[in-house]
DNA sequence: CAGGAATATTGACACTGTCAATATGGGTAA
DNA sequence: TTACCCATATTGACAGTGTCAATATTCCTG
């Protein structure tokens, strides 16, 4: 029972999200297909049915996973002693270091296209990671509005801002001199605004 | 010679971007294919190749007339006598118009996969594009650090904010009542400081 | 009017996701 | 232990895909 694995893997799942995670950011998403999986995990073609149904099952557990670890990156250093604020700063830049290790998977969980939207799983994930951000974003000051208006534009404004980098730094869109070496961190105060209210 | 149309369309080339552009907005990137833009322009699931090669030159043109459009959208009253404010005003609400136009194609517009990247008619476009929105940053203000300094950070937070809402109000993920209703303007005042320096 | 260049078609191939039918083996109740 | 159910995995098939070589048609230029 021990070599005989043919049947009954033990973690199948877990080993075709490995390989799929794998060949996702070494192909890029249109050179990840479910065969190439199996292959790499070594069963049938087929095998993926029983545990992700189909293309857009895998791609959303992959997705899901993902945001889970996108908390975790944000939460790391939760736990220390450090001040709110830097506690803060370490979240961002723990957003922008998953992003950048991980792009193609960090663009494929912020897609439309493939993914089923509305899997619970995956809503309660995305909803864990922008807590945090919206935890994130709760020391900002702003000039005008109620509590509720100012908390809203800084949400809007810290996800906006942190997504976009994001997204544009692994896309290499900054490339200029005088941006390339500049990090979340640098641009965060131009949204900060301690000196008001 | 009025009738037979069969051979030399004469300009099949357009009649494929529009016919992908109509597929990828209405099925998404993953139910655009090469052999329904084929049937739907009325050619042979072959034409495609003497015009864009094989499907990332197909997606690349795509992007590229995307990116064109989209300086458009941003430069459309750039000659109207309103001052730089309101003109920057409207350049910003022009690209989250065509975010919100055309979600699927703007997706595609910052994907690494599938793309031509080095192609040279996509990075004029994208360098044309990136100008306007760096005017757009010229005016903000900001506490430390030289001129450059300040420039790339504008340039690197104005970027970064109105992609990153783009992405995410098309993205469906601004639905909490003090959000949705929240548009680019309501945000920006947030980067902009006036009253400094 | 001849012939080359541009453009479009046809047929083929390997690869893909998906499904039905089948096979295997683990776990449980008798 | 034994018999059986069910989760799990395989096999084979199918339609659809991008791509390419070979061929066909038409435009345009000399």
């Amino acid at each position: 029972m021990a070599a005989a694995r043919n049947y009954h893997h033990g973690n199948l799942k877990e080993a075709f999200l490995k390989a799929a995670r794998d060949l996702l950011e070494r192909d890029g998403l249109s050179g990840l297909s479910l065969r190439k999986c199996a292959e790499k995990v070594g069963v049938s073609h087929a095998a993926p049915k029983n545990h992700f149904g189909n293309m857009a099952g895998l791609l959303t557990a992959m997705v899901t996973t993902g945001y889970a670890e996108l908390a975790m990156m944000m939460t790391a250093d939760a736990n220390t002693n450090a001040d709110r604020k830097r506690r803060r700063d370490q979240a961002l830049l723990g957003y922008v270091n998953f992003a950048q290790a991980n792009p193609a998977l960090y663009d494929l969980m912020f897609s439309r296209d493939r993914l089923v939207q509305d899997d619970p799983d995956l809503l309660q994930q995305i909803r864990a990671c922008f807590v945090i951000l919206a935890d994130c974003s709760a020391e900002l000051g702003w000039h005008h509005g109620s509590l509720e208006d100012k908390a809203g534009k800084g949400q809007v404004a810290m996800w906006s801002l942190v997504h976009g980098y994001a997204q544009l730094v692994t896309a290499g869109r900054f490339k200029k001199d005088n941006m390339k070496g500049l990090s979340i961190l640098d641009i965060l105060p131009i949204i900060e605004q301690d000196d008001q209210n």
